[in-house]
DNA sequence: TTGTACGCGTTATCAG
DNA sequence: CTGATAACGCGTACAA
């Protein structure tokens, strides 16, 4: 049995196509009577409007995209998203949206803009001038940016990463580290969704050190790893294949952190005695990781909530404050110690 | 500036709609200098497709749906759920979707299927005879359910329920464990997603008892949770509370025994010597916890992958296998003690 | 109160 | 061989 339309319904029951679409959307417009015989007509043949002509006509997809800077098994290794999906699905939920997750398509973020079927966009570290940007307006598709680069009329939710990261670095340094190793996120070929994120970054590291009477780019070794578990893993083990011991070590996010814990329970290196560790979000695993990881708590599902709501008002037209800050707070828990006043290293 | 339509681009060249698609969608039909001079055009004026529109005349969505049984923000309080969908993200990239995760829409399960503007359904859970598989029958829209009840052309993916409980139950009791509570899935008032594999669970679960020669019914602690670590951790206060001390816990997922743990090291209880904690699923949080969790191991990232791939092969109308099972296995990890001969409690 | 016509991109079918 | 017409699906502004 076929499709049933809302012709079939009109030329059984008699009635034109506008009378069948009233007796569902605009009841007050027609009679009673036809109204009841179309719908009891439109029962027995099991009709449901085509969304797809439905959004046509309407000229709405009833869904927000979630524009994701890798693929979906990537992006989800990191809990941080998952938080961040959370707190987006919340307002998707509030405002009768479904929420669609755009992968890079045939290998580009682009092409996952241009077939995009949805309402509006939610991007991760966008930053003016960005050929998807570009793409985006073209498209005359409102967006959000989850921690991107604000100013003008660009739309970001997000923290002040420069004053996290420096917040961070003071601390290690008080703790009387001199060998400091930062793991930072890989540069990514595609959308470069979080190179804005790791310059704030490296300005409020950059600011500690010289606070500090010391010269960052001199002393810090750095790795770059992919956000995961396995990239923080990795990391750790070229640092000390390379036979360099750092005595601290600063990672960009949580599942970095929790891949150097790991390697370092591996090879028997004691945290937070003889290395301690740092990370970024406060992903909850950081509180069930034993040690409980030292990091910079930031709002995750409430960036996600935040960029949920403005998007829902940019697309309504209703949007007052296109730039939102939230607070990050560093969270002493137990990975991170005072350095001891011993010999550092052999 | 308003947007550019195909017909724009029509009447600016001086082509009809039809020249103007095929220089983009099949250049072979028309002439070289035609197909120059529209794409010269639209390229000036910065034409894409509508989705919307374009959508409709390819009667696809390009996007795979994940019906969710509940809100976004619970959902995805279980990072089971979390890897199923970077398992179906591996698919749709593959082959160039989207994925739209649908929570129930205006409260209604019903209703997200009713507007759901995809391709194909991934559902948890699902039955034969179930009111949301009528709609989704109604729709003709090809769909796959995890953890369902498979049987007829009721397309399953999913692992032996019964059998894996059993094995825990079995290896809780052959470590001398009397005093046993089960922290079952709470009974969900909307989809019953979660009802076929709750009761193939326990009935492993009676099985067990059974094989030791005792009564499941008459002996074990039910309690019900929502699976989460809040769950899991109310769930067990509710226990405590009573005055009700098992000697081991086996919990209907990892999360709530997560929760399970974290309230038990709250009130001083200490894991493994005092009480014995089971989980299932395995998500990542399992090794990370310490101790680490004894649980069963269900492939969470190959169920959605499988899922992905049969829905992809439904809809192309190439599908060969319906009923998917695939291998859980008991990981005995720091959680789960032999009881010691002493006085089990009070 | 109800019907006609339009919008959108693709493609089967037909005309030149 | 090239290019145009018309139909698909629905909702709704506008006309009757």
């Amino acid at each position: 049995m076929p499709r049933v339309t809302i012709n079939d319904i009109a030329r059984i029951s008699g009635y034109s196509k506008t009378s069948v679409s009233f007796a569902f959307n605009d009841p007050g417009r027609i009679s009673e009577k036809a109204r009841t015989r179309i719908l009891a007509i439109a029962e027995d043949l099991g009709y449901i409007p085509d969304p797809l002509a439905r959004n046509l006509s309407l000229r709405r997809h009833g869904s927000i995209g979630l524009l994701l800077p890798e693929v979906i098994p990537l992006a989800f290794l990191n809990s941080h998203l998952s938080q961040i999906v959370q707190g987006i699905g919340e307002i998707c939920e509030r405002n009768g949206h479904s929420l669609t997750l755009i992968p890079p398509l045939r290998e580009s973020v682009q092409e996952g803009v241009r077939s995009a079927a949805v309402d509006g966009l939610i991007t991760i570290g966008l930053e003016p001038g960005m050929e998807t940007v570009e793409l985006i307006r073209q498209r005359h598709m409102p967006f959000v940016t989850i921690d991107g680069r604000g100013g003008g009329g660009f739309p970001v939710v997000g923290i002040d990463d420069c004053a996290a990261a420096r917040e961070v670095m003071e601390y290690v340094l008080s703790c009387g580290h001199r060998d400091v190793a930062v793991i930072a996120f890989a540069d990514e070929p595609q959308l470069a969704s979080r190179s804005h994120v790791k310059t704030q970054r490296f300005t409020g590291y950059r600011a500690a050190f010289e606070s500090h009477d010391r010269r960052f780019t001199a002393e810090v070794m750095v790795e770059n790893a992919e956000s995961s578990i396995e990239g923080g893993l990795a990391a750790t083990r070229r640092l000390w294949d390379a036979d360099r011991h750092p005595t601290a070590i600063v990672a960009m996010s949580d599942v970095i952190a929790l891949g150097v814990l790991q390697h370092l329970e591996e090879i028997g290196v004691a945290v937070p005695d003889e290395v301690s560790v740092i990370g970024f979000d406060d992903i909850p695993e950081a509180r069930i990781v034993r040690p409980q990881l030292t990091t910079v708590s930031q709002p995750g599902y409430e960036k996600g909530r935040r960029a949920g709501e403005l998007l829902v008002n940019l697309i309504a037209g209703t949007a007052v404050k296109l730039h939102h800050v939230l607070p990050a707070t560093l969270v002493k828990r137990a990975t991170c110690a005072v350095m001891r006043t011993s010999a550092t290293r052999s």
